[in-house]
DNA sequence: GCTGACATGTAACCCGTTACATGATTCC
DNA sequence: GGAATCATGTAACGGGTTACATGTCAGC
């Protein structure tokens, strides 16, 4: 049900075609969305009969014809009473986070692979977001302009930002913590027997990776 | 394709009842997943079909009878195998990033309720992680004692934990930035015209909202 | 007498992904 | 000659959500 308003929200200030409203949920919009071509046209079929879009035929040369949509009174009204309507509550799926939640059952060296496999991962989309907001940047500068859109979008490019640092880091940390504490991996492979060692042994280390989070209200 | 593993990772250590796995999704594992016991039913007699893992009905008094399941060999494997592939690339869907997003087509005042409505929620997702992490971190201390389940799953916590704390913080600094930038909204909601300002006007507000992030790598 | 916990499922529906299908132009 | 970009879609399948369906016991 979100899709609708994604593509809503865009069509609220640039008109666009299917194609066009991919390449922006792959580029800006990937920070909290994504989809596919074939969702997003059926999608835009279901906003027009719904009259919250209308179209109209742009032929060109050279190049397909292309559809171009742009939202109607109706369609802004919906967008409206979506956007005030009480945000829902967080659903989170993390793949990475329950691959992570269960290897103790891989061998120590896998699990800091995997894991600078994902920092990586997310290395690269930060990267992708340092380039979204140097392009706003600049092009905001340049034309000393405002506006509360691009307030907005600022906000959550901030926020795609941290999030992806928060994350590298939290890799970093858990390769030091896991490399801190390897002697809880049994150094044979094979050997599936669960290994146990006093809490007061690792400690230290746990601590450290915990850091100023024991702190927060006498947890 | 993911539910699966979540099963098997869980039952790799413990075994379980549908039940039991449901409480396990709305506790612990609500860090990084959710499912619905409609959902768990039917999966679980199709990893029981694979050979996966096995099941017992359990006779009790008082209570309805029920199907222990556990892990068996074959179901090991795969979760290793699981386990050792490549993380797959993160697929965020955050629907109230997306929301704020288009929040210039609602009134500022609008726009600051949401963002507190968000907060609060985010505030109750980490009172109950706190929660969870009071109660293992209890029972670790008291019987003295660390697995390398313990560590994988701590360093999940630390990452659930740290996660709204900084989705909080950035909730209460958008809202000074949105209410140090107010004059970008127009004063009348029936008015429709976007106002635009010179960027200079705004810019300290928005260089401390972004604060250090501005400095990564020459942004 | 009612709510909530315990316990297990089915059915309908919706959303999202992968694969299929077509076809022109531009750049290497 | 082949890959990438522009451009629009359909079909099959799989995963996830909501609603339906049933029944006991404990505690308020």
């Amino acid at each position: 049900m979100s899709l609708r308003y994604g593509i809503l929200g865009f069509l609220s200030k640039w008109e666009a075609t299917g194609y066009d409203l991919k390449k922006e949920f792959d580029d800006f919009m990937s920070i909290f969305w994504h989809s596919h071509l074939s969702q997003i046209y059926p999608e835009l079929g279901r906003l027009e009969q719904d009259g919250f879009i209308a179209s109209r035929m742009e032929p060109q040369s050279g190049k397909p014809d292309k559809k171009v949509y742009a939202i109607t009174e109706k369609g802004k009204r919906e967008l409206s009473s979506w956007l005030l309507s009480p945000p829902e509550s967080p659903k989170i799926k993390d793949v990475f986070l329950m691959q992570v939640s269960f290897m103790d059952n891989i061998p120590i060296e896998e699990v800091v692979f995997q894991l600078k496999a994902y920092q990586k991962e997310r290395e690269q989309r930060l990267a992708k977001m340092k380039r979204i907001l140097l392009e706003r940047w600049e092009s905001i500068r340049e034309r000393n302009l405002m506006k509360s859109r691009i307030l907005m979008s600022s906000a959550v490019v901030r926020r795609g930002l941290e999030q992806e640092l928060h994350y590298i880091r939290w890799c970093k940390d858990t390769i030091e913590l896991v490399e801190a504490c390897s002697h809880l991996w049994t150094a044979d492979a094979e050997d599936r027997e669960e290994k146990t060692i006093p809490f007061s042994e690792v400690e230290p280390a746990f601590r450290k990776f915990f850091g100023e989070l024991l702190q927060i209200d006498d947890i």
